[in-house]
DNA sequence: GAGTTGACTTAGAAGCCCAATT
DNA sequence: AATTGGGCTTCTAAGTCAACTC
């Protein structure tokens, strides 16, 4: 094993000391957090008008109020449940008075407030380079002060310093609670962790924190309670930390010793197909699943709580068709559900029969609504799986089967004579393979249609051009023919030149045009960053000699600083 | 076991910024 | 000089999973 050598400072990292039994760091030292700033209320030009009537809000009903009116042109305003759930708690922040008049939304106009922020935001493009400038060092002055701190012998950034300003909440798909109020964190709802030996970050003057602890079994900094699902949320290190980089490489050597017992595994999940215990075969096809799919583990969700998405443990019959024949294939299962961020996964695969067979079974007299692995949970799942290797759970499955699919795809896609560009297209390609499998979607871009256009020209006019330089080139041969003189012979050799770069240049414009259509709905960046182990680009740019700057950009070099000091271009997966 | 809590990773969208282009 | 478009950064929601409680 390599050492793991940091290249931003001159220790060994990787030599440091080890900690064991769950200790995360000896010496931890930072500012606290950045709260969001104090609501500056309205001036007294911009009205708002309940039934047409200009109308005086108090601080607290107008805060909530803009958050609305700020909101007003994107679509979550359109929704009933966004529209229903503000209301209710807009009317909490109303005094009495408010409360008795305004008693529906729809008489509510926001126009004037919403007017005055795009008034707001024009004006702040259109600042002076000077006061853009001004603004951009008070950043980095906020950013050298709160976003870093001392953590062991190691100075880390922090990921998130800036404390969540208040807001409407905007939950992802059909999420019962959009449209609430997410109220404001003060110092008194905020957990510090440090340890007892640093300088205790101070709280703004007149405030006092929740809580001080010295909590080193773990890995935040500071944390409060959401107010939407009380959940806790947390200030955390940078991905480029010492802390996170460790854990990475670790979730990827996990992944790696999968690999190593992955064959023993399917043939037993594929002898447990057979097992005459309910319980045992339902846990093998969804194991199954998650390998052959990579579904994620799919835990309980409360109901009427979040959005309705499910995983693999949590899918239900009503997302599953069972095609005993269908477009020539035998067994075919028909995935038509929402995952995570409420995405849609649809696939229709051609499964072993035995699978098939399960899958009628498990289906058999229940209602749409009812589970599908009735007798199984993700707790049930990984505790079985924790039995077969050490360190394996659900999602294990998805890290090495995207790593090895990374691997295998950039062999197979990988021309040795291609030049830069086309290889760059070729692992954009391999990296593409994996995101459809962890059917990592995005939105097309609202400007899609016209940047593919633009190109489009763009690569019509490099057409024109390289038929001109070949005339030109074609000319000058002639010319050097007749003339038979060194000048004319210099001639053709420029000429040659120009045809072989706009060449280039026109082949470059034509992957850049593949390389973005297929990408239309496709999102590479989760799995890149969060998927795919990095040694193995790094050995391909190694090995191919592609600039490694073309692959990662600047901070995923810095998330990724361990594999690049750790990989040679022999490194396998 | 079932339910709950806490810590951490994974996720797509929004926002910002800067360089290429007109 | 102004605009545009696209890449990068920021944001924070939504998962996973283990530990704990009963």
């Amino acid at each position: 094993m390599k050492t793991f050598q940091h290249n931003a400072s001159l220790e060994f990292r990787w030599e440091e000391e080890r900690y064991t039994d769950g200790v995360k760091w000896k010496f931890l030292e930072h500012k606290g957090p950045v709260f969001a700033p104090p609501y500056e209320p309205l001036p007294s030009n911009v009205k708002f008008y309940y039934d047409g009537k200009s109308m005086k809000l108090s601080p607290e009903a107008e805060e909530v109020a803009t958050f609305f009116a700020k909101m007003l042109d994107h679509e979550y305003t359109t929704k009933d449940i966004f529209r229903k759930n503000f209301f209710k708690d807009w009317r909490k922040e109303m005094t009495s008075e408010e409360k008795s008049t305004i008693t529906d939304l729809k008489r509510c106009n926001f126009s004037e407030m919403s007017e005055y922020f795009k008034a707001q935001s024009e004006a702040r493009k259109a600042m002076t380079k000077e006061q853009k400038q001004k603004i951009k060092e008070e950043n980095e002055r906020l950013l050298h002060e709160y976003g870093f701190c001392i953590m062991d012998n190691h100075k880390e950034r922090i990921a998130n310093f800036r404390i969540e300003p208040p807001g409407l909440f905007r939950g992802r798909g059909d999420h019962p609670k959009m449209g609430m109020l997410k109220r404001r964190i003060r110092p008194q709802d905020i957990i510090i962790n440090c340890s007892k030996d640093s300088k205790y970050p101070t709280p703004p003057p007149g405030t006092k924190w929740k809580e001080v602890r010295h909590d080193n079994k773990v890995t935040w900094l500071v944390s409060w309670t959401e107010n939407i699902q009380g959940s806790i949320k947390y200030i955390m290190l940078n991905p480029s930390s010492r802390i996170k980089g460790e854990k990475d490489w670790q979730k990827y050597e996990t992944a790696r010793r999968l690999k190593k017992c992955v064959d023993r595994l399917r043939a037993q999940y594929r002898e447990d197909w057979k097992s005459k215990e309910m319980r045992i075969r339902q846990r093998a096809v969804a194991l199954y699943f998650i390998d052959k799919l990579a579904l994620r583990a799919g835990n309980e969700k409360e109901e009427g709580e979040t959005a309705d998405t499910v995983g693999c443990c949590s899918l239900r019959v009503e997302h599953l068709k069972l095609h005993p024949e269908s477009e020539g294939q035998e067994f075919v299962v028909e995935f038509d559900f929402l995952g995570k961020d409420s995405i849609r996964y649809y696939n229709r695969v051609p499964v072993e029969k035995r699978v098939f067979k399960n899958l009628q079974l498990f289906m058999e007299n229940k209602e749409p609504d009812d589970d599908l692995f009735d007798r199984l949970n993700t707790s049930i799942l990984n505790k079985h799986l924790q039995e077969l290797m050490d360190g394996l759970t659900a999602k294990v499955f998805r890290t090495y089967n995207a790593s090895i699919t990374l691997q295998q795809q950039l062999k197979e896609l990988t021309n040795a004579d291609d030049n830069i560009p086309a290889k760059i297209l070729s692992y954009n390609r391999a990296n593409r393979a994996v995101a459809i499998l962890c059917n990592h979607q995005r939105a097309p871009p609202k400007t899609f249609e016209k940047s593919m256009q633009n190109l489009q020209t763009k690569i019509d006019a490099k057409k024109d051009q390289l038929s001109d330089a070949k005339r030109e080139l074609k000319s000058a041969k002639a010319d050097a023919k007749v003339r038979r003189d060194e000048k004319s012979k210099k001639a053709v050799e420029t000429k040659r030149k120009a045809v072989q770069r706009i060449e280039e240049q026109l082949m470059k414009l034509e992957v850049q045009a593949t390389d973005r259509e297929e990408n239309k709905q496709i999102a590479l960046g989760t799995s890149k960053l969060n998927y795919l182990d990095p040694r193995i680009s790094v050995a391909w740019c190694k090995k191919w000699g592609v600039p490694i700057e073309k692959i990662y950009n600047k901070t995923q070099r810095e998330k990724f600083a361990w594999a690049i000091d750790m990989a040679d271009e022999d490194y396998e997966f």
